[in-house]
DNA sequence: ATGGTGGACAATCCA
């Protein structure tokens, strides 16, 4: 089973970049985020007339989440349950057989010390919640995917020292986040992938930060031990497309066989 | 150097 997870900025922007990923990795899902349109607005047509199902929900502008899949997916459902109004366009969850997909796209949190940080800490917490509300970690086979905004280690950023601290690298958020996949997830992405220098996001507000590798991990592959025990392969596309699809986030694929 | 660029959407917000 391959599962992807890639920040399309944009879905209708991207919709090329993502059904031509699409064809040639034959995902068996894919978790978008950052879709950026409501659900009338979403491109359901494309994907469905080149063979994919897709769930989604979005909202105007910001956020929005969605997972393409071959299959239908069993379960599926939207938000943390907590309704805050605003978590549906940054959780989807759906089912493949006894495997769950869970995809996020974590609030990003603006500045240190603002409201929308602390929100994005407290955001952390209720997936904590959510996931102790649904889930077995000892028996569950369930993948978390998505921009999860936290680069856990030094070596998730290209110059730790003096991007220290940052709302995705900084205490409170490193906590926030070790707090919940203390809950029972593994680190699918390192599992694979524990070599510096390997990233998954490039700001483009940079000059030449994809050419010069100034890079973050901030899109992630986390699964309970079920689920990791299958884990075979994680690869980052770095196809050298960056300049003609300045999404600043690249696709990110996991292999599972159990 | 507190900028830079891109997307949505129509003056800024968000990343």
């Amino acid at each position: 089973m391959l599962i992807a997870t890639f920040n399309c900025n944009s879905v209708r922007a991207r919709l090329g970049i993502v059904l031509d990923w699409l064809a040639a990795h034959e995902p068996d899902v894919l978790a978008l985020q950052e879709t950026k349109c409501v659900d009338e607005q979403f491109p359901a047509e494309a994907f469905e007339e080149a063979g994919w199902r897709v769930v989604y929900r979005g909202q105007k502008s910001y956020n929005g989440v969605a997972l393409v899949s071959r299959d239908e997916l069993a379960d599926v459902s939207f938000g943390l349950g907590d309704d805050d109004g605003e978590s549906g366009p940054r959780l989807a969850r759906g089912r493949l057989g006894d495997v769950t997909i869970l995809n996020t796209y974590v609030p990003q949190g603006s500045e240190i010390g603002s409201d929308k940080f602390q929100f994005k800490l407290e955001w952390f917490a209720r997936v904590r919640r959510y996931l102790e509300a649904n889930f077995d970690a000892s028996a569950d086979k369930l993948v978390w995917v998505g921009d999860l905004n936290v680069a856990p280690e030094a070596k998730d950023v290209y110059d730790p020292k003096r991007i220290w601290p940052h709302v995705c690298y900084c205490q409170e958020t490193i906590d926030a986040f070790a707090a919940v996949v203390s809950w029972g997830l593994e680190d699918i992405f390192r599992k694979h992938l524990p070599d510096e220098g390997v990233y998954t996001f490039w700001d483009y507000r940079m000059p030449m930060a994809a050419q010069r590798n100034r890079g973050w991990r901030i899109d992630h592959v986390w699964a309970t031990a079920p689920a990791a025990a299958g884990s075979k392969e994680v690869f980052v596309d770095t196809e050298p497309r960056m300049a003609e699809r300045p999404s600043d986030h690249t696709f990110v694929g996991a292999r599972f066989e159990w």
